[in-house]
RNA sequence: GCGAAAGUGGCGGAAUUGGUAUACGCACUGGACUUAGAAUCCAGCGGAGUAAUCCAUGGGGGUUCAAGUCCCCCCUUUCGCACCA
């Protein structure tokens, strides 16, 4: 008897796999026929990120979706309507790297990883909605993808421009800003090389201030994240400011001068000048010949966030990289060491030491009129600001290195206006102010001005302002706002992509496809070199088209877009259900994307914290401004958990301590594997795994279900007398719903009603942690405790103890458990629940609820301490006065020892119900 | 260098609001069962001490009747950014 009821998870997780996938248990409508049954359910739309289709699920794919299982679980047992959807972002590299290696075809090998894979992820029981599945690199998705890009194209919000990018020769591709790590490449790890190529970039830049300050309402992200994507964005308010040129014998009229740069700035935008430095640069930067000489050629734009330093400056730095480079430049040595610098900086953005060159000219501060050498620096960033910069020594870390190292004067302009909360300040400074002699370091905070014409006296802050409207009063400069955000780089010189749906007419230019002529399908006679440029790239039959506008010769685009294009918008998709997608005019319907979006809650690795989360909350920005959806920002709520790792590192091959999920279920069942991966840490927690930790979730699982059926085996299968068997069917047939009669358990065994009490402290506990702390470890071992007193009252139980009422709060207490473990582990609840005479399938049975037996516990326990010290414990009736605890403390026999006499007791404090302080 | 988070038994971790530190699990030790092992069950398990007690939440100060929790300084680790003017 005892042998056949053993926990056969194989069978128990089969079955009812089985069940949910056969009966749909998980599939949803795109909008609920709310009212209709009488029902108004609130709406959840829980998301993991979806998975590259590698080959095999790793345990970070088991801990992600388990941590997304127990939510969207737990959301439905409340009640909800929930939208649980999966799909495989099945664009990138490593199809194209096997392709190469392995000469298979990369969408055979897609598609056959994305067959294993949705075996695994069934085999863990996970509760998506299978109908939605989405395949990224499937036409019918990545069609809608290149509608989006042709919109966006007429819009402007994209565009090709020559631009210097992140090369990886390993991959043989660009990569976007955000993925280069430390100078090396985000997926191989190979350093980046800097290229200058035609690729085409998606606008973000247009977002970037809404980006931003929308981040102030995402209040369920992680500060962490939010930190670092405000960080990325790196918005900095100042002053661009021209400063006039001294070429050789140069003696023009300052005011006429001024005039000279006001109609320059007028004409152009600080941000289109910002541009075309940066083609002109291109262009030049390898030559360096001169430009010829007007307004633009004769100033010097730069941009600072201190123009309260604006008498500090003592000279002017630009890039090598600088389009006036060589227009200032006056000796051959100059010019021959700044083709250095450029060789340089083309091969790496990596800096040693701050180098630089004295052009031989000079330009003239606009406040003081002084006359100040103009260097190139290989520390001035071209593509940030205007690629020059106004260096004050005496207040900036890395101009005071660079002039100490080429010996420029260093002045002094700010002092600190409070000694005490300035750490920088030197205090051998306050009497030199006057006499411009060197600071040991810079000062970098805000202060009082000094040596400062007319400004001297204000405050950083006060001559911030005043420098900056004055320097627009006399048309020389204006305030802006720079951002380190770049535009998003989408190019990719790869064949597994989503085709950029534009191609190159001779006579119309860049034109792109008629948006009736999509998908502009990616070819499959592809043969793979793995050398040099994409394959698309040597495809005749692919470059070779017609132009849509005149139907003459033309030739296609071979880039195709970034992956992370597609996963900017996958979560909007799911929210249509595809079987519309045959007919369909849009990728999704608006109604059922804004009735869904924004997901509520999405999982997934911190990794993402920049890139992806950054390219989804601006894809939606674009999707609402070109009508598809009314939605602002993609997420609003945020859990990143932390990385599986093994013997303190992360799990990979060339360490050799992965643990493959398969070999895990196929010896314990997908249960425990789900239910480990919750227990051992909370989520945002790197995970320790641990073999013989697993071990014990499967004796939690084991234990669970012999209690059940240890249950049923005392009250159907005992060789108990016919009349007692039929009393307890009819407690079989007790309702679900509590018993509200206190009279009920008036005979309950009283150890019952203990656990029962405990259970209705869980309960309470579990929903605070499983709407929204996520602490979903505490969860479980509340329920390990409460399991063990379980059995201990059996072990101590005896016969009296099995009447109706007791039976009954039993079978509430067991089916209590297992709805708040349902979330973990659904498999073995929903087997032991049916076992317990569950009706329906516990994911419509409810939460559990709270029965109230009538039973209080009267008395507690209270720690009595002396001086803050623990030193004995009483029990005392509940909610008593101070005075009574404080009598009852001094009677027990270890404080006797402490405290003989009354008198010398100072004072006490108590705490209700917990603790009493005694103070001798 | 700048920014952020964290540091608790042999290990993963608990203590959500300042109020009995070490819940729960793993490992370990002893015992029962067994020819033996595995499994299971029972008992123990921060350190020192026979005990009374004392010492323990990275270190040092402080606030408080009371600090893992709050404040200041320092150390270590992890993560992010790295010349962004």
């Amino acid at each position: 008897m005892e042998q056949e009821k053993n926990y056969d998870f194989y069978s128990i997780e089969k079955k009812w796999q089985n069940k949910w996938y056969s009966e749909k248990t998980y599939s949803i409508e795109d909008i609920p026929l709310n009212n209709v049954n009488g029902e108004n359910k609130q709406k959840f739309y829980c998301l993991e990120m979806f998975p590259y289709p590698s080959g095999r699920i790793h345990m970070g794919h088991v801990r992600n979706y388990s941590i997304g299982d127990a939510i969207a679980r737990y959301k439905r047992l409340r009640g909800c309507y929930v939208l649980h959807p999966i799909g495989f972002d099945s664009f990138g590299l490593p199809a194209e790297n096997a392709a190469i290696k392995n000469n298979t075809n990369p969408k055979e090998w897609t598609l056959k990883n994305i067959e294993t894979m949705e075996v695994q992820l069934k085999k863990l029981g996970l509760s998506y909605d299978w109908d939605r599945k989405i395949i990224t690199s499937d036409s019918s998705y990545y069609k809608w993808e290149q509608l989006f890009f042709v919109q966006m194209y007429k819009k402007g919000l994209a565009y090709k421009k020559l631009s210097r990018v992140n090369w990886c020769e390993s991959c043989y591709t660009t990569l976007a800003n955000e993925q280069v790590e430390n100078g090396k490449c985000w997926r191989c790890g190979n350093e980046i090389t800097i290229k200058n190529m035609d690729q085409w970039f998606f606008k973000i830049t247009d977002y970037a201030e809404e980006l931003l300050s929308e981040l102030d309402n995402l209040n369920g992200w992680p500060e962490k994240v939010k930190l670092m994507q405000k960080n990325w964005i790196g918005k900095s308010e100042g002053l661009s400011l021209f400063f006039k040129i001294v070429y050789d014998s140069d003696d023009k009229n300052d005011k006429a001068e001024e005039k000279n740069v006001r109609t320059a700035t007028n004409k152009l935008s600080a941000k289109e000048k910002n541009k075309i430095n940066t083609e002109n640069h291109l262009a030049s930067a390898k030559t360096l010949e001169s430009t010829e000489m007007n307004a633009e050629t004769m100033h010097l734009e730069i941009f600072t966030t201190r123009p309260d330093t604006i008498f500090g400056a003592t000279y002017l730095a630009i890039s090598p990289l600088h389009p006036l480079a060589k227009n200032l430049l006056k000796t051959e040595n100059a010019k021959i060491k700044t083709e250095e610098l450029i060789r340089k900086s083309l091969i790496s953005k990596e800096l040693s030491e701050k180098e630089g060159i004295f052009t031989g000219s000079y330009a003239i501060n606009p406040f003081n009129k002084q006359k100040l050498p103009i260097y190139i620096a290989n520390f001035v960033l071209m593509d940030y600001g205007t690629g020059a910069i106004m260096s004050v020594p005496a207040h900036d870390e890395r101009d005071f290195e660079f002039a100490k190292k080429y010996n420029i004067k260093i002045v002094q302009v700010i002092k600190n206006s409070n000694k005490k909360t300035s750490p920088n300040f030197n205090e051998d400074n306050e009497d030199n102010e006057d006499d411009g002699q060197e600071l040991a370091n810079p000062f970098l905070g805000d202060g009082l001005l000094i040596n400062s014409s007319t400004f001297t006296g204000l405050t950083s802050e006060e001559a911030k302002k005043a420098i900056s409207l004055e320097a627009e009063k006399r048309g020389i400069g204006k305030r802006v706002i720079n951002y380190r955000l770049k535009d998003w780089g989408i190019s990719r010189q790869r064949y597994w992509g989503c085709p950029i749906p534009i191609v190159y007419c001779e006579k119309c230019g860049t034109v792109p496809l008629n948006e009736k002529a999509l998908p502009l399908e990616l070819p499959e006679n592809v043969t793979f070199t793995g050398k040099g440029e994409s394959p698309l790239a040597k495809l005749e039959s692919f470059i070779n088209t017609c132009c849509p506008i005149c139907g003459g010769k033309a030739k296609r685009e071979t880039d195709t877009m970034d992956t992370f294009v597609e996963s900017s918008w996958y979560y909007a998709k799911y929210t249509t259900k595809s079987r519309s997608s045959s007919f369909e005019q849009s990728p999704f319907d608006k109604k059922a994307a804004d009735y869904w979006l924004p997901v509520d809650q999405y999982v997934g690795g911190v990794e993402h914290a920049v890139m992806h989360l950054l390219y989804a909350r601006f894809f939606i920005k674009i999707l609402r401004d070109l009508g598809y959806l009314n939605v602002n920002e993609p997420f609003k709520n945020l859990l990143t958990q932390g990385m599986v790792v093994k013997d303190g590192s992360k799990m990979s091959k060339s360490k050799g301590n992965v643990v493959d999920p398969d070999d895990l279920i196929n010896k314990y069942g997908s249960d425990t594997v789900r239910l480990f991966s919750l227990f051992a840490a909370p989520p945002e927690k790197d995970l320790e795994w641990n073999d013989k930790g697993v071990e014990g979730s499967y004796r939690f699982i084991i234990k669970i279900y012999k209690m059940v059926v240890l249950y049923e085996h005392e009250h159907y299968l005992t060789n108990i007398e016919k009349k007692e068997q039929t009393k307890f069917k009819e407690l079989k047939e007790l309702p679900l719903s509590p018993i509200t009669d206190k009279n009920f358990f008036k005979e309950t065994n009283i150890e019952l009603k203990k656990i029962n009490n405990e259970l209705n402290v869980i309960i309470k506990k579990s929903e605070t942690e499983m709407e929204g702390r996520f602490h979903f470890n505490t969860v479980i071992s509340s329920c390990m405790e409460l399991v063990n007193k379980i059995y201990e009252y059996n072990k101590n139980k005896n016969q009296n103890d099995l009447n109706k009422s007791g039976a009954y709060l039993l079978k509430h207490i067991l089916n209590s458990i297992l709805m708040i473990l349902y979330p973990f582990i659904p498999h073995i609840c929903s087997e032991c629940f049916e076992i317990l005479g569950g009706d329906k399938n516990i994911e419509y049975a409810g939460w559990p609820e709270i029965i109230e037996t009538g039973y209080k516990i009267d008395t507690c326990n209270i720690a009595v301490q002396i001086n803050g010290k623990l030193r004995s414990q009483i029990t005392a009736n509940i909610d008593s006065e101070q005075e009574d605890i404080l009598n009852l403390s001094l009677e027990d026999e270890k404080i006797k020892k402490k405290i003989s006499d009354i008198s010398s007791v100072k004072k006490s404090i108590y705490v209700k119900n917990k603790l009493i302080n005694i103070i001798i």
